[in-house]
DNA sequence: ACAGCCATGTAACTTGTTACATGATTTT
DNA sequence: AAAATCATGTAACAAGTTACATGGCTGT
């Protein structure tokens, strides 16, 4: 979150309302909703931390700008987005939480492995035909749509996977 | 982390350093390390929230057990893990982050695009070939080599993904 | 005796998240 | 005039994370 305001901030100054109505946009349909609150949370903190401060001009914009408070990188803010930018981290991708469930679903018999691969596998492939619905209603080459292939290439790797983990725990139980 | 120890509980109760052994042999080299200060904080916290509670039989074992505090399920807790294990939901895949730096390099100028998404692509291969070298030590049918392929194939997804992203932002730049 | 692992915890901080309150402006 | 949208924020809590402090036990 805090990234993403910075990197919006990078490009020109803006007020918070602005800033949500952009991030939505930037992320598109496959990014969900966003708790307007949270961009005033966040631009507040990031104040503090010295990497955003309000736009010395007030009064400046004639129309339709009473009180709205726009806010602009400090030099430390840049410098943080630049870094940023530069940084290879990638998340870590390991579907850790489903495969605590198998582990725990085998170890405590409370519920049925092969059941779980099953219940999720639909489950996934209902995200996937979601991701198809909302790519339809996505201009063609959009960044929105980019983002949706990204999200659907996971779903599908995940799929995969399910099938792994269904050879695994499935003929191990059936031993 | 949560879930994760309330599931680790559900097999059997233990004490929080013996949580931390076992959750990281369930994730495998791949969970990463763990800050054993984590555990115990998470404890509290869901002994407060009464998910769990201090099992009651004090000087039960006879060898080395001295003040070692070992936790066990409420019934709430137990509910919880039921809960949990029949829960669908699936952690939101969408690469979010990459996704941001490009529409941002692109729009201010403060970074080349096409030199992200190559800096990126070596990096996930880095990581691929970590994965290859870990499942290597592992035991071929082991569940932490599972998890390692869950990884490995949302790596090379994502892989294909920087792909689009070349062709999207590249030659949108080109033109 | 000493190193190293076993074992537990607390204080402090950061971030995300929600619920709620407030009022101006625009549209119908 | 009412409803919707624009716009800003605060209080409070939940969760992750780290740094640090403490002391017992074990093998050499």
């Amino acid at each position: 979150m805090q990234e993403a305001i910075l990197a919006l901030l990078a490009k020109d100054p803006a007020y918070g309302y602005e800033l949500r109505r952009r991030l939505e946009a930037a992320l598109g349909p496959a990014g969900g909703a966003l708790n307007p609150g949270h961009v005033y949370v966040t631009l507040s903190r990031l104040e503090r931390a010295g990497l955003v401060r309000q736009d010395g001009r007030p009064g400046r914009r004639p129309h339709r700008s009473r009180d709205k408070h726009v806010y602009e990188l400090t030099p430390a803010g840049r410098e943080r987005v630049a870094t940023w930018l530069n940084d290879v981290t990638w998340a870590k991708v390991a579907p850790v939480e489903f495969h605590l469930k198998l582990v725990a679903a085998a170890a405590t018999g409370m519920a049925d492995p092969a059941a779980l691969v099953d219940a999720q596998r639909l489950e996934l492939l209902r995200r996937l035909r979601e991701l198809q619905e909302l790519a339809r209603n996505e201009e063609e080459a959009s960044t929105g749509s980019l983002l949706i292939e990204g999200a659907a290439l996971r779903l599908q790797a995940d799929v995969r996977w399910l099938e792994a983990c269904e050879r695994h725990w499935i003929e191990e139980g059936s031993r």
